[in-house]
DNA sequence: TATTACGTTTAGTAATTACTAAACGTACAT
DNA sequence: ATGTACGTTTAGTAATTACTAAACGTAATA
């Protein structure tokens, strides 16, 4: 019967990490979420090696970044000098935390370069039809970032994005 | 002065790179579609390879894929067997084609996985305190996932997710 | 001060993904 | 039917990313 647990855990792990693979991430970080996920207890590094089988470079390094995202805790406990790690169990805090995160990264950095070519163009402005049309589409997309921005920094900003929020946004959609 | 466009377009090609990278697309069809977006008229494949320096399989390859999923629109001339193509510039309708997409994918079917061991285990239930534990974890991933499928399905179904909309989400989020 | 038990870093390898060059297929034009 | 102008497919290469193995740093323990 526990032979069975096995395998849904491993199912369940598989699952993961391909969902994890579809967003970007390492497949190994969705491995390793899934086993905390499941597990009642807290794991230590070397648990989690040999759970999903990685190596404990590969865990360190990714387990830090989930940790970073929020996905996961470290704690410790006294007079043993491992760390040991659980599951962020509250996804929409998840979320918030991996939004934020990605606010200060490469695409946020990508984002403000549209709004500079706007502002480079508006400074050299030169009066021609193609400049013209070029200085609108700019623009429109610039606005369509600003939207998203303004989204994501709505949702940052919810103490709870729970259920009832989603329920709340449903609500209005119609 | 035709010169500064010429810059201006490069950058603002490279930004989108940059962002299309940032989402797990190829940088290539950031390029790609930054071009056609930029061009007050259609342009044929072979014209896009000049702008992007991309060579004609790449282009062909990957215009495909962004026609797919409604980025860029291919039309024909009468009496020209070239194809040309242009940018959607509506960017809610792009979003909503994406995640229309997304559902059929890969994503979808890991996501349905996770239901499945769900049902598994109710049909195999043992009385077990790990088992109960794994499967209210289970269980509560599950529910996620609805919610963002409800979302999803929510912005799909909308025939415009223009600006109003945003700003109404924004208003129910305080 | 040496030993042990850990986490981290690093240098190299495997796997994946984006791309190129060129062959190919097709339809139209001669 | 042959040549030409296109888009597509394919087979191989380059670039990127995920991972491994092992050296390293550090702090507690003897």
């Amino acid at each position: 019967m526990s032979k069975t647990l096995t395998k849904i855990k491993k199912e369940f792990t598989q699952g993961l990490s391909q969902i994890s693979r579809f967003w970007g991430f390492p497949k190994g970080m969705g491995a390793i979420f899934a086993v905390l996920y499941l597990s009642p207890t807290v794991l230590s590094l070397d648990e989690i090696v040999k759970e999903t089988g990685l190596t404990k470079g590969a865990v360190s390094t990714e387990v830090r970044t989930l940790a970073r995202i929020g996905l996961v805790h470290r704690s410790s406990k006294l007079g043993d000098r491992k760390d040991y790690y659980s599951a962020e169990t509250d996804f929409y805090a998840a979320i918030r935390s991996i939004l934020q995160e990605r606010q200060n990264s490469e695409f946020d950095r990508a984002v403000r370069s549209v709004k500079e070519t706007l502002t480079v163009m508006e400074e050299n402005w030169v009066e021609d039809e193609e400049w013209n049309f070029v200085y609108q589409r700019v623009q429109a997309l610039q606005e369509f970032f600003d939207a998203i921005d303004s989204l994501t920094r709505a949702v940052i900003r919810l103490e709870s994005l729970g259920l009832s929020n989603v329920t709340k946004i449903l609500g209005v959609l119609k």
